[in-house]
Formats: C-alpha cells, sequence, structure tokens
DNA sequence: CTGAAAGCGCTAACAA
DNA sequence: TTGTTAGCGCTTTCAG
C-alpha cells in the first residue's frame, strides 16, 4: 500500500480530466455512459475513496456537526446522543462527540476546536455559561441547544422537554394519593430549577403548604446528592413521598431508604424525574417522569439541518414527559390502605 | 459577520507574510517577538479561528480519530466511549462517533465514511464482519479493536476484558457456595462464546455435569433475552443458579424471576455479566462481573495513539474483570443456611 | 528572521 | 460532453 490514490490518479488511470471524474463520482454535470464506466472501473481498480478534506476546503461544508453533553455516560445523554446520531445519518451528517462534564471551561474549549473543525452545526447540552456559545455563534456555527439552554441566548433555537408538565403531573400524582408532606431533592445546578419551581407551584395551587425543610438541594455530583438524601430522609421522619428532581438523586433516595430500612412505598414513596433503565429493574419498580432523551436529540437535529434559514427566531420546541407510573408510591401510612401497615419509627 | 477571517487577513492586518502568520500561531520557526505580538494582535483582532480544513489538507493528518461502537446507548459502549473521549483528550485529539447497531452493513458504511474524512485512526467495537475492516486496513487507516475482535484480523491490535477470567470467577464463586444446577444464559453473538466456553469448562473442572438443558441461547435482542430467560426459569425448577453472560439478559433473568414470585437468592442465585448501574439498584443487588469498559476505552485509545510504529505486531492487551459480590447469590435451598434465610437478605 | 510560492485533493466555472 | 484552470486555507521548503 503506497500512497492513498487521488482523483488525478483517477482521471490519468481513466483517460479523462479530474473534472469529468468528479462529475461521475458526485453524479453532477452530464457524463457519456462510456466515460463513466471507464470512471468507475479506474476508481474501483485504485480503490479510490475521495477526501473529505479537498471537497470540504472547496465546498466550505464539512458535512459533519458536533455534540456536546455533559456526560456520555449519562443514560439520559447517551439516549440524546443517539437520537442525533439517528437523525444525522438520515442526512449524511457526522457526528463528533465531546463531553464538557459541566465544566464551563471546558465545554468553551470544546467549542473552540469544533469552530476550527469547521463543524457544519453544533448541538449542545450546554453547561450554563453563554459566552463559549457567543463566541460560536460570532464564529458563525449554528448551534442548537438540546435539553437545556443558557439564559441570555433568546435567538439559539433550542429543544426542550417539558419538565414543568411532568413535575406537575408527579406532584398532582403524589398529591392525589393523599400526600401532605411532600420533600423534594433538587440540585444548585440551573436545570433542575423549574423543577423546583413547578413543584412549589403545584404545591400552592392543591392548596398545599411548601415547607422549605423539606426541599434541599445538592450539588450535581454524586457524593453530594447522597449526603442530601441522607440528610432529608433521616431528620424528617414524618415526610410521606419524595420527589427526586434527577436520576442521581433518585438513586441516592432509594439507596437511602433502603439502609434506613424504609420500606417503599408504606414508609416512602419515591418518583423522580428522568426514566433510566433502572427504575424498572428497582424493587418496587420507580415512578419517574419520562423525558423523551431521543427524541430531543433527534429534534435537535433535524432543527439544525431542516432549512437552515427558518431555524432562527422560533420559540423552543418543547416535547411532551409523560408520568410512568409503578410501584414506588401508595398512600401515605395513615390512610387507607397505608394504614394498615406497620408505622416504622426510624 | 461577513467571512471568517484566514490567514492572509491576518497577515495582511499584520502587515506580514502568511508564513510568519502560521509560524507564530503553530509555534514553529524563529520569530522576533515585535512581530508575534503584531501577529496576535491582528490574529485576536480577526477573530482568527485557523481552519483544521487547510492544515489537515496539507499535513495529512486530522486530528480527529473515529469510534464505532454498536449502540452509545448501552452502558457498557457508554464507559467505552467515555474512557476513548478522555484519553483523545490528552492527544488533542476529535473523537467521530457512529453507531453500527450490530449490522455489518452499517458498519462498512460507517467505516467507508471515516475512511472519506481521513481520521488518523479507528477505534472500533466491531459488529463481528471482518470485511468492513478488511478493507479499512487497506486504505491504510490505522484500526484498534476495543472488547471483541473479528476472527481473521491477528494483525489488528486489540484491547479485552479478561472475560474468561471473569466468567470462572463468577462459576466458582456459584460452585463454592453450593449449587450444582446452575444454568447459563447466552446468545448466539460471537462475543459470549468465550463466556459459554468458560462457563463449560469451569464446571467441569469442578467435577460438575455440563446439562445442556440448562443452557440457552438468545438472539441479542431485549425481546428474545425474555423469552430466553422465561423459557429457562420456567422449565427448569431445579436448576438453584443462574450466570447471565451480558446485562440485557441479567435483566431479564431479573425481570422473570419477579414474574414467577422466585425469592433471590433463596430460590434461585442470579449473577451476570457487565456491571451496569441498575446492578446495585436492585434488590437485592446483583453479584457482577464487572468489566472495565472505560479503561478498555482509554488504552485503546492509547494504543492507537502512543507510538503508532511499535503498534502492532503484539498481542490483544487483556484487562481484568472482577467479580463484585453483592446479594444475589446465596447457598442453594436445602443447603444449611440457604432455606432458612429470610427472602429480603442484602 | 521573513516572504514568496508550491502544492495538499477537490469542485466549479469557463472553454472548447 | 469533456478538459483546463483557479482557487478553498494552510504548511513548508527555499531564497533573501
Amino acid at each position: 500500500m503506497s500512497r492513498a490514490a487521488t482523483i488525478k490518479d483517477v482521471a490519468r488511470r481513466a483517460g479523462v480530466g479530474v473534472a469529468t471524474v468528479s462529475r461521475v463520482l458526485s453524479g453532477s454535470g452530464p457524463v457519456s455512459p462510456a466515460t463513466r464506466d471507464r470512471v468507475l472501473a479506474a476508481a474501483r481498480e485504485l480503490e479510490y475513496r475521495p477526501s473529505a478534506l479537498g471537497r470540504s476546503l472547496k465546498t466550505q461544508r464539512t458535512g459533519t456537526l458536533g455534540l456536546v453533553v455533559p456526560d456520555v455516560t449519562d443514560p439520559f445523554c447517551a439516549e440524546l446522543a443517539a437520537g442525533v446520531l439517528d437523525c444525522a445519518r438520515t442526512f449524511g451528517e457526522n457526528v463528533l462527540l465531546d463531553a464538557a462534564h459541566d465544566d464551563p471551561g471546558r465545554e468553551a474549549e470544546i467549542v473552540d476546536r469544533l469552530v476550527e473543525q469547521r463543524v457544519d452545526g453544533i448541538i449542545a447540552v450546554p453547561a450554563g455559561e453563554e459566552a463559549a456559545w457567543r463566541a460560536a455563534v460570532r464564529a458563525g456555527v449554528p448551534v442548537v441547544f438540546a435539553d437545556r439552554a443558557p439564559a441570555g441566548l433568546p435567538e439559539v433555537p433550542t429543544v426542550l422537554a417539558d419538565d414543568a408538565a411532568g413535575v406537575r403531573a408527579a406532584v398532582e400524582y403524589l398529591a392525589g394519593l393523599g400526600h401532605r408532606r411532600i420533600g423534594f431533592l433538587g440540585t444548585t445546578a440551573a436545570d433542575t430549577g423549574v423543577r423546583e419551581e413547578t413543584f412549589r407551584a403545584t404545591l400552592a395551587e392543591r392548596g398545599l403548604a411548601v415547607r422549605e425543610e423539606l426541599l434541599v438541594r445538592a450539588r450535581p455530583h454524586r457524593d453530594s446528592a447522597f449526603a442530601a438524601a441522607a440528610g432529608l430522609l433521616q431528620s424528617r421522619p414524618d415526610m410521606t413521598a419524595v420527589l427526586a428532581a434527577t436520576h442521581l438523586l433518585g438513586e441516592a433516595a432509594v439507596l437511602v431508604a433502603r439502609e434506613l430500612d424504609l420500606r417503599i412505598p408504606a414508609d416512602l414513596s419515591i418518583a423522580m424525574v428522568d426514566d433510566v433503565p433502572w427504575a424498572e429493574l428497582c424493587d418496587p419498580p420507580l415512578t419517574a417522569v419520562a423525558r423523551p432523551g431521543r427524541r430531543i436529540g433527534y429534534q435537535a437535529c433535524e432543527v439544525l439541518l431542516r432549512d437552515p434559514a427558518r431555524r432562527d427566531r422560533s420559540r423552543p420546541v418543547v416535547l411532551a414527559a409523560e408520568l410512568v407510573i409503578r410501584g414506588s408510591c401508595g398512600p401515605p401510612a395513615g390512610l387507607p390502605g397505608g394504614a394498615a401497615r406497620p408505622a416504622r419509627t426510624r
């Protein structure tokens, strides 16, 4: 294997000009069947693979787009990425992936590299700081936000899940079951902000008092989630239900409850946002707000690629989130169906 | 925002030649401090971002590598991808990702596109067919296999988990607990082949008979996994333990056991290969063979990028797999401690 | 220390 | 219908 064949090699071998080879291979322009065959044959014999580099340099389109997520390992992000991949494929686009790990500096660096690579566009689940994204937009790279959007960039098209509706459904479900003292496990990160607000608002709508001591916020890391859950569950034995605003928080709640020997849902009902795979495997299976990660990714990609002209100037696309009811929630102890079980202390 | 600035614009603005700009920005060659400053200033004022396209065309290196996995949504693949991303970052390489969904045709198509993009190398969890990979190798693209490798391409460097050791540990653990009738849930896909072989071999080593009726193979899809698990658990009530060769199969086993009201581990011990997140959330938590997906990805990337010369001609890198013992396995019913145990041990 | 110029592989006018 | 040619933006000799 010497050097990869170039369009020139093919042209020479087929006894035609490079333009003809280009025409044949890209299917543009008129070519006589005879020459077409000769070119095709030459290309095949040389195992010619056109170089995207040359083409991109000329056409100013790379046929690849950037995808920036916080963490590929997170099930929601993975679903979202899968959606992007699906859609990109239908458009024949490649996907350059990177993880920013909620670090604005790292995110800025990634965006920088994506711009250097001259991607045709970027789909991002942004870490929050808008600086990096302003830069991308200024650089002329189309950007679409997915799942969340930094404040201050309303002109960037966005595809979101209807978190508010999901949380509202969950809280109403819990309240409908008879719960009056419902806890909330949130984070200090911006994206659980609307979840908390909606939690408060829904409680208020139902005439339930919002008890600040039942609302706790963890930093978005495993340890912190666990600590927050432990603190809440241990210090508030009168709490009969809890809503976790993320699957990490949900996981923490389940584990802490188990450690505390709380029976679910008899002693404590648990629901969470994000219907990750383990929700179903849990015992009892966890009630969760299913947010359509895959569809969000797919749509974000579609918004980016489908007629870029109209892309801007529209309000966010909001996709429905659905409450998936499983076995982790029940009436609070003391209510019909709940009282039958012995009340456990601690 | 008119047109993105090019190196020419910067040169003109700084009053120097393009070569000087290139030298300054790439840090190569000697430049007087004065001109360096002028160039830097001009670049900053113009918000100049060098184009990777021009550079790549010239240098014949794109600074990006391809990553091909079966499915980004699979927790193991996601971990592996995260490892690749980590390592690629330390080398300043970008990662072009795609999912082949175990479809050889699709995989071939992906490889084709990667070659067109002139990636510097490809890391793949291959679907099995070697044709596509031969083509890549012939095209002169360095390839490294991760987690599995198609037969017939021994010259391609490979990074694997020590599945055999992991399975052996699991079977010995089960046998040590007193189980004599251990079932095996495998797949028709090649990668669970060594797991099955090791399962048989270990049984034999311990002087236990291999009962063919306790070995079942599913196609690598959710439904099939479920059907296989249901078939095995329902028809073999005398089986006291089962080893699932993949997490999908493990999931199926857990769900079916629950449906059948089997107590775990009192009625049935379950262990599986791949320590996915839900293993810990399960009740009881599942004993599993933890295969280091992240490290596999990291190492595969390292092998690809770190001194490419010595890359070939070495045997596979094999990373240890560890048996993580949790609560899903216990002595079989009928043995001391087996029958007496309460259903919900941890 | 710096600039001019030759491509890298391809596409798209423009000619023929 | 086909060939020639001028770049796309960059790096890299090679002179100066």
